[in-house]
DNA sequence: CGGCTGAATTAGACCGCCCTAATGTTGCCA
DNA sequence: TGGCAACATTAGGGCGGTCTAATTCAGCCG
């Protein structure tokens, strides 16, 4: 008579476990969505190596949980709660690099993995911690902007360096956490958040890019350039606007 | 004709995933046949809050792989190369512990829970890390001892403070990670390992104990006497040896 | 407008880990 | 010695997450 744990006509809010898979796709979604319009299914497969049918699975389980939702044929979109539990996660992973970097000395290039696993586990009371412990950081070391626990938030929109060109003076704002071989490479240069590049020469192939920083000239692959964002800082910019 | 990935034939020495789930039947079979004897299947179940044949189907798989032998009818022990692997869980574990401890301020009865979940996911370079930004601990704040990357371990091999008597002085030297209502307890009693108390009183029933700790009496119930291990000091033990 | 291409989904299966219910085994004790 | 209680295991099923193979769908181009 009474009623049963799962009512089949609830609301369905949180019917869901929060398991590394499910933060994982709405991680995913939240990144791919980030900056722009809808995430396909075939973009989130490739992003965490998962066969289509996979993704199609997960986000049908999504969507009964109402983290997701299906604008048009295959056009894949967080809900408002979605996003929520998704800053969550991001949050927790920019916090934990911020953490491994700042306090226990990990590389620039060795942070995202590790907490690409621990954040997954990482509760809410850790979380406050290390934040507290961190003096409340508001970026983590690659540049990218670390969500609060609520409240709006807006990932940083900056260009690519690739779109610079020749003559510019370019901010370097942010690199890309998820090539750490480039990373290591940048180490290396002393290029990072805060270093501005000027841009000396762009190769005919459109990739490769010749710049200075730190008075040092440096030829940057076309692999490089695309882990660096930023804004271009030249003269009639600044006086601009 | 090649032949494949699994030859049937094999040592099978580490076929299986050092899955989450795995790494807590090591724990729990090294924690059980730490002080003694071997494991049984019930023991396990309890342990680990599962039923019984999902320990049976385990073990199966456990033996498999070499990490795991039944002397007899449900004798479970470790082998030695189970052993390796639940040393370095447990490691893991207390280094967490007391990272979590010294370095983030987590209480007591808190770093428990924590690690158990973290413990999974913490990568070798990490555990280093961690173990030289603590200067290299060998016990963790219960008292435990930690064991080396490398190299034999012995668990303490300490007496319940229930088995003291009174006039007795007891050496706190470990409490219970496991049971942490009683660790809060024992914290707001500043009674841990290194503390000395005075045995003033067995109540008739066996179970509780008044003992005087800091100068201060405090009656102990059998559940945190049940939490303490360690030493009696008692002049003619101090005498003797 | 029909067919083709590529993306998305359904169909069907597997594996790890868990469960309950039923069956076997062991050893103790009357 | 027989029987019973406690313990272990087998039998059978479920769920989450993954896969491959087959199918459906949207949109484009001849």
């Amino acid at each position: 008579m009474a009623a049963t744990q799962t009512p089949s006509t609830a609301h369905a809010c949180c019917a869901i476990e929060h398991t590394e898979a499910v933060e994982n796709y709405l991680k995913a979604i939240y990144a791919l969505t980030a900056r722009g319009e809808s995430a396909s299914t075939s973009a989130i497969a490739e992003r965490l190596s998962v066969a289509p049918p996979s993704v199609s699975a997960m986000i049908g389980r999504l969507r009964e949980s109402n983290l997701v939702e299906q604008a048009a044929w295959g056009h894949i979109l967080l809900t408002a709660h979605g996003q929520v539990h998704a800053r969550r996660v991001v949050r927790r992973h920019r916090l934990l690099e911020t953490f491994l970097h700042r306090v226990l000395g990990l590389g620039w290039d060795e942070i995202h993995a590790e907490a690409e696993v621990l954040e997954h586990r990482l509760s809410e009371q850790l979380e406050d911690l290390i934040d507290a412990a961190l003096d409340f950081p508001d970026r983590d070391p690659h540049g990218d902007p670390i969500p609060g626990k609520t409240g709006p938030h807006h990932e940083s929109e900056e260009f690519a360096l690739a779109s610079a060109v020749r003559g510019d003076r370019f901010l370097v704002e942010r690199v890309s956490d998820r090539d750490s071989a480039a990373l290591r490479r940048l180490a290396e240069l002393d290029i990072g958040p805060g270093v501005e590049l000027d841009i000396e020469q762009l190769s005919p192939d459109g990739g490769s890019l010749q710049v200075r920083a730190h008075g040092q000239g440096h030829l940057l692959s076309a692999h490089l350039v695309d882990a660096i964002g930023g804004h271009v800082l030249s003269p009639t910019d600044t006086a601009q606007s």
